[in-house]
Order: structure tokens, then sequence, then C-alpha cells
DNA sequence: TCTGGGGTCCTAGGACCC
DNA sequence: TCTGGGGTCCTAGGACCC
């Protein structure tokens, strides 16, 4: 039996916990570039503020109802959620932390001794808003897909008081009745349209389709593993996370700019700052890549620019996986300069690493360079100042060491820099953030 | 004027290897 | 003129998730 564990409007409920003055009133949070709504209180969403609203469209009927607009501050939600995945993970055998706001929870065994399931999920509830101050709600149910739905529906009929558990084929089939095709878990907005097209209203309609139509249809295997999934034959077990984090197999990072860009070193301050960030990542998660990718996007809402909007390169590097920021830099900058074209007006730009691996494993040595002059052995070198490097900027603020085109002359914007007017503080991670309370 | 960021998995063709 | 089978890697693209 699987539990999905879900935080109720996670980050307006992060903001919440230090803000009471937010309580009963529409409040959304905008991600980043204060771009659009990401998160909506209860009272936005009675307001019909979509998810994924741009800002712009709301702003006034957000106003009119006296309502807040916040920036994201994910160094706050992301401490709260490391609170929230450490009571869970006291109180089950094992916990998957699936993203920011959501758990799936291993519940085998719980009801043998202490009390029925939902007994335990409602205690596990209490515990989570007493410790955190997050609300959440819990479905239950034998696949990790019809843990989802119990989920969606728990959050979706208040008199359930938050618990729905989905064991049994009456229960099943009622619920799958209930809730949209498109709401199902691997249903996006593709395959919703085409189930539409075909008929398939619902989630138990979907559950009734054939091998070879969800094959055909739904995109081969991973189609008909939700439609096995619904009918409740367990395709996908829980992948464990250790101490509520999750090794990554691939680390990105990537920016809206605040304004438009066109030149190229404005670009390469914008990717030299994202690729050394990228990196940091990668060491803190103790590998090593050896695909790099650099992007640059253009204006998709933009009617006089054709398709494609992103232009992405990807190398695998010539010298092997490393984790070395100045390597990184160097094959970055080819990359961008391999798909940068001047007049071009780009809003956004980003790096990706792939292909992380422990380091250690069987270095490529360049056959043309002199095995002292080779990358990996320099590099060696300049493992203790990478390390010195993540330590500085760890106690002193993320960018305290950059590279150098990241940096501009005193007094000059950042050509780069996102938009984050209504950012909150860091209540839980900076110690001159603290809320005092007098 | 203003439209996010960070992930996952799968497919498929071509290069290359034995 | 005939022209394998099975494997991995590389690269790009498409769908989905929160």
């Amino acid at each position: 039996m699987y539990g999905l564990v879900d935080g109720n409007n996670f980050y307006v409920s992060c903001e919440r916990v230090f803000q009471p003055r937010l309580d009963g009133r529409p409040v959304v949070v905008l991600s980043n570039n204060d771009g659009n709504v990401v998160s909506r209180s209860a009272e936005a969403k009675a307001l019909g503020i979509a998810m994924g609203a741009p800002y712009f469209q709301v702003r006034e009927l957000l106003r009119y109802h006296q309502g807040h607009a916040l920036s994201s501050n994910y160094a706050l939600y992301g401490d709260m959620s490391r609170r929230v995945m450490a009571r869970l993970a006291e109180q089950v055998p094992a916990v998957e932390v699936y993203s920011i706001d959501e758990a799936f929870l291993d519940l085998h065994g719980l009801t043998t001794w202490c009390g029925t399931l939902d007994s335990r999920a409602q205690a596990l509830r209490r515990d989570v808003l007493a410790c955190t101050g997050i609300p959440t709600c819990v479905g239950m149910a034998p696949t990790k897909t019809l843990a989802k739905v119990a989920n969606r529906l728990a959050k979706k009929y208040p008199e359930l008081q938050g618990v729905l558990r989905l064991d049994t084929d009456s229960r099943r089939e009622r619920a799958l009745r209930v809730l949209p095709a498109a709401d199902v878990w691997g249903i996006g907005r593709q395959y919703a349209q085409l189930l539409t097209a075909h008929g398939i209203g619902t989630a138990w309609a979907l559950s009734q389709v054939s091998e070879v139509w969800a094959r055909k249809h739904l995109g081969g295997v991973v189609g008909w593993r939700v439609v096995q999934e619904l009918r409740g034959q367990p395709c996908q077990g829980l992948q464990a996370s250790e101490d509520g984090t999750l090794a990554r197999q691939s680390i990105r990072c990537s920016r809206s700019f605040g304004q438009r860009l066109t030149a190229l070193e404005d670009l390469w301050g914008a990717v030299s700052t994202y690729l050394s960030r990228a990196a940091e990542k990668l060491r803190a998660q103790g590998e090593q890549a050896h695909l790099l990718t650099v992007f640059l996007t253009q204006d998709r809402y933009d009617t006089r620019v054709p398709p494609p909007y992103t232009r992405s390169a990807t190398l695998t590097l010539p010298s092997g996986p490393t984790n070395d920021t100045l390597r990184l830099l160097a094959y970055g900058r080819r990359l961008l300069e391999r798909i940068y074209e001047p007049d071009r007006r780009y809003v956004k730009a980003g790096v990706v690493l792939d292909g992380l691996e422990p380091p250690g494993r069987g270095q490529q040595l360049d056959l043309f360079t002199p095995a002292a002059a080779s990358p990996t052995v320099t590099e060696d070198r300049r493992q203790p100042l990478m390390a010195c490097v993540d330590a500085l900027n760890q106690r002193f603020g993320r960018g305290t060491v950059r590279p150098a085109a990241a940096v501009t002359a005193v007094g000059q914007p950042t050509p780069w820099q996102g938009n984050a007017q209504y950012r909150s503080p860091a209540y839980t991670t900076r110690l001159t953030d603290l809320l005092l309370v007098g």
C-alpha cells in the first residue's frame, strides 16, 4: 500500500506560517521573474485565478480583492520542505521525496501495530501541521497512480477530512468515475485532448482501454503503465530517498532575464553564472557529469519570431566526466558561441549537466595532450580550489566567488538579472531574517 | 510592457564496436 | 552481386510531472 502526502497550496502555506496577516485573503506566489502564478490560496482559486496564469493578467483582480502577490522564495520553501519530509520519515517505514511538496510513503504493516490506516494518516497530518505549520492531504492505494487519485479527491472534497483510501474495487471504481481523465497522473494537455476526441472523459473510462490502444496513443509503454496502475496493478515501486534528498540524474540551471538580451557577452554573463551554480550542485551531490548542454530561448509569444524558440547544443565532454567549474566554463563558452546568433532577442538561457556518475570511474585521457597537461591532471590539483569556492559561497552567500564574466562594473545593474519585487525574507535560513517576536 | 524553473522517461536514427 | 546480429553511445526531440 502506498501513501501520497501533498502540501496544500504549498508555497502560499509556507508564506502564511510566517505572515499570519495573509490568512483568509487571496494570496498567490509568483514564478521567478514575477512571471506566472505558481501557487494559489483557496481564496485566490475562488476568484478564478488559474494555475500558471501570467501575473499581469490577474494583478488588478487581486488588488481589487485586497489580495497579495509574493515573489517565490525557494530558500524558504526548500527548508520548509525538508522539515515536512523529516516528520514523515520519522513515522513510516520509507519515504520517496517526489517533489518539493509531495512524498510517496511505504505504508506496509502500519495497520498491524497502530490502529487503522485512516487514523494513522490523520495522525500524520496532525503531526506535520503541528511541527511545521503546513496543512496536507493524504491519499492511500495499492498503486502510486491510484494514491495520486486518492490524494486529489481528498483535496477536492473537504468532507473527506483530508484522507482517502482506495483499497477495494468498489471504492476504486467510485473514485475513478468522478475523476476527469485529464486529472490522472501522466495525462497532460496533449493526451487529454486526444482522450476527449475518443470519447474518454473519466479516469474510469481510461482504465478500460485496451493495451494495444494505450500503447498506440499514449506514448507506448508509459501510457500502458498508467492504465494498469489505474486498474490496481502496480508498475512502479517506491524509490526511497536517503535523508529526505534524492540524487538527481541531471542538473539544470536556467533563468528568464529581466529584459531582452542581444549581446554575446551579456549572454555569457548569464550562462557562466548558471553553469557555476550547476557545477556547485553537482559537487554537492558528489558526482561528475560527462554531458553538457547550453540553450538560448527567444520570446515564444512574439509572433514575428518563427519557431523553434529554443536552440540548444550538447557536448559529450571529450576528456571524460568532470565537476570542475573552470573546465565546464571553457566548454560552455564554445557551446554558447555555436548557438548564438547576433540580432536575436533572447529572453532566457540555461545549462544542463547530464550523464552523472560518481568520480573515479575510469577517466578518458585525450590522445593528443601530454599526460602532465591533461585536463584531469590539472583538475585534480583544482579540486581543493573548488572546495574552497564552495565553502566561501556557502558561508558568505551565493555569488561571493563567481566567474569573471558574471561580474559587472560597480554600480552597473546585472543585465540578465530577473525581477523579484515582492520577495519575503529567508525566515528559516538566514540569521538576519529571523522573525522577531516582541 | 508584462508569460517559470527543474526534473523524469521514452523514442529513434546513425555511428561505431565486436 | 550477395551484405548479420546485438550492443552502446550520441544527439535531438517529445511527452509528462510539480
